[in-house]
DNA sequence: AGTTATACGGAGGATGCCTCCGTTTTGCAA
DNA sequence: TTGCAAAACGGAGGCATCCTCCGTATAACT
């Protein structure tokens, strides 16, 4: 057994792997170009390729999005492991959510993306889902056990009102009016 | 010219008036059954009307959300109403939103009717929306003036918000965790 | 080169959106 | 009452999307 105790299997073809990032590119372009609601045919017409080979890749609209996605989910994983330590954990949530903000207004489809990770009663437990969840628990927790925010509030919480208030609101002044919201929300999580 | 300065018209149609009615009824079934997404196809089904019936009466989507949930946006504005002159405007605010987020969890589908209330650029400034910011804004108008909550907020980001965190969340405890995280917001919006 | 697992592609059935127009119903006036 | 025209009905039909299924093509392995 060559590599890492895996089942002895065929090298995934070529082409799959080729058409893969394909999708993915077309995807990229696409859900920016023309939101989310984007049609998964028109996907497949700009990647070239037939929508049966989409579907094959990516079962649902869903796991599309995931896929796509995951980088940007993987960076504020990331910043919020980096922001946790600080010492003012209110302001350390602030940056981390301009910062999802500024991510996601940029990638449009991205909330819409995001959105199913919210449902936690969601026919699959989405590991984007997860990853979103604990970065904001971590920077949500130290601040809770120190007395300096609220205790009863979650990662999940957080994550929710993040997705929810960037979801498909197509204002002009989007971006600041939110992030207005997101920072008064910060503050009443603030004890005193 | 009998009536208050009309155009002399005919007289509606009696079963205009009667499949109106059969419409909106059968659309509070459908919507609170299937969601806000269900097929306006099902609508007219289930009113035992063509499809044609359906869109002359209500010729989008939302106008047919606009028309099923008028009652209840009227009661919301009422409420608010009679809220507004009270010592507390936080507390004031955070009641209006409870009833609000009250009603939204019973009607299923009037999270999403109202959304597009929020979407300033929406190609028709709809009634229910200015009736909800309005709403809103004679609750925070006077705690802004006193000094007693931030002066930054409008009546729109308000509702925006409320909307936001209404719509699609699918969680078992949604009500709930909903609730406190209008709670929390309001806290924010007071002056430290 | 031959074999076979794997992937491709797109036709096709189902459903929904919305429009259009021939048919039916209703209000009104003679 | 009767007749007429305005108004409403209903659903066929054109278009788009979703998603599945399976005959064909192709890459990996021997």
């Amino acid at each position: 057994m060559g590599e890492a105790g895996e089942k002895a299997s065929r090298k995934p073809r070529a082409d799959s792997l080729r058409n893969r990032e394909r999708l993915l590119d077309a995807a990229r372009q696409v859900f920016s170009a023309g939101g989310p609601e984007a049609s998964l045919e028109a996907v497949a017409r700009a990647a070239e390729l037939g929508i049966g080979t989409l579907y094959r890749h990516f079962p649902t609209r869903e796991a599309l999005f995931q896929a796509v996605y995951a980088r940007e989910v993987d960076e504020l994983a990331n910043l919020a492991r980096d922001l946790a330590g600080g010492p003012d954990s209110g302001e350390a949530l602030k940056t981390w959510l301009r910062a999802a903000l500024r991510m996601i207004a940029t990638k449009k489809g991205m909330a819409a993306a995001l959105r199913p990770a919210v449902d936690t009663c969601a026919p699959f437990y989405t590991d984007t889902a997860a990853r979103m969840r604990q970065a904001a628990e971590a920077l949500v927790r130290p601040g809770a056990l120190r007395g300096e925010l609220r205790d009863d509030v979650t990662g999940e919480d957080i994550v929710t009102v993040l997705i929810s208030l960037s979801y498909g609101t197509a204002r002009p002044d989007w971006q600041g009016a939110t992030g207005r919201m997101l920072d008064i929300f910060v503050d009443g999580l603030r004890r005193g």
